[in-house]
DNA sequence: TATACGATCTGTAGCAAGTACAGATACAAG
DNA sequence: CTTGTATCTGTACTTGCTACAGATCGTATA
C-alpha cells in the first residue's frame, strides 16, 4: 500500500456505526432522496464521503429532535441552496417547538388520567376493576 | 309505524357521530377484529347494538389515553373473558403510565434543545444560522 | 310509485418512517 | 483459495389509520 492509495471513504456499515442510523434506514433515506446516491466500488458497494457523513448525522440529530422527514428535507434544501436566511430557519424551528409543547401538554393530561385510575385500583385478585370501569364509563 | 316496529340499532354513521370515531376507522377495527362483526340489514348495511357502542367508546377513550391497539385488545379480552383480576389490569396500566412518563421526559429535553437553539437565532435575513450549525455540529 | 339524494357498501391503495426478510454478490483475512 | 462477514437488490410487513372509486341501499318527498 502506497501513500497514493485511493481514499475509499466509508462503507455503509461504518456510516451506520458512526451515526447510529440503521443500515436499512440509510438505504431508505437514499430511496426517498433525503441522502444523495453515493459513489460505488467496482463491485457495487456504497462508498460515502465525509460530507455525506455530516449530512447523515444532521438527519439523525434532527430526527431525534422530532423533526419530520419533510421538515428535515426543508432544512437541508435551505442549507444546500445556501441562500436561506436565519429567519426562515427560525420559523421552522419555532413551529416545531410549538408542536412539541402541544404534545407535552397532551401527554401530561394523559399521565394524570392514568395515574388517577391506577391509584384507585386495589391491585387485588378480584374480577372487578375501577380502571376498566373508568374506561367504559368515561365521556 | 307500530310500537312493535323492530328495533334496528345504530347504522355506522350514528356510531361514528356518537363516539367520534371515523366511519372508515370503525370498519378498520372490524377488519382487525377489535370490533365484532355487527348484524346487517336485509340490504347489507351494518346495524350496531348498545354493547357495541360501549365497546367502541371504550376503544376511543383508550386510544386517546395512548394505549396501543394491542394493549386495548388485551384489556378487552380480559373484560370479555370476565375472569381478569384487578391486578392484571393494574399492571398493564402502570406499564403504559411508565412509557408515557418516558415520552414526557424525552420531549422536555427536546423542548429545551429547541428553545435554546431558537433563542440564539438572530432571526435576521443573513444566510448564517446558529440553528443549522447546531444541527450540523451536535454530537 | 318514481326519483332523487345521502348513507353505506366492498376493495384497493396510500400515508409516515421505517424494519425484516430472502437470495445473491462483494470483500478482506488467513 | 477458502471462509466468513458485509452489502447488494427487491419486496413485503409494520401501526393506525385515511382516501378514494364505483356500486348499492335506504328514505324523504313529488
Amino acid at each position: 500500500m502506497s501513500v497514493f492509495t485511493k481514499m475509499r471513504g466509508y462503507p455503509i456499515g461504518a456510516m451506520s456505526k458512526k451515526t447510529g442510523v440503521n443500515i436499512e434506514t440509510i438505504r431508505y433515506y437514499e430511496r426517498i432522496e433525503l441522502m444523495p446516491k453515493p459513489d460505488r466500488t467496482a463491485g457495487g458497494n456504497r462508498q460515502y464521503n465525509h460530507d455525506q457523513l455530516k449530512r447523515l448525522s444532521f438527519i439523525k440529530t434532527s430526527r431525534e429532535l422530532g423533526f419530520s422527514i419533510d421538515e428535515i428535507r426543508a432544512l437541508l434544501e435551505m442549507s444546500d441552496r445556501k441562500d436561506f436566511t436565519c429567519g426562515e430557519v427560525h420559523v421552522l424551528t419555532v413551529g416545531h417547538l410549538a408542536s412539541v409543547r402541544e404534545k407535552i401538554k397532551g401527554l401530561k393530561k394523559l399521565e394524570k388520567a392514568l395515574s388517577d385510575m391506577a391509584a384507585e385500583c386495589s391491585q387485588g385478585d378480584i374480577p372487578e376493576c375501577p380502571i376498566l370501569e373508568a374506561l367504559f364509563e368515561l365521556r
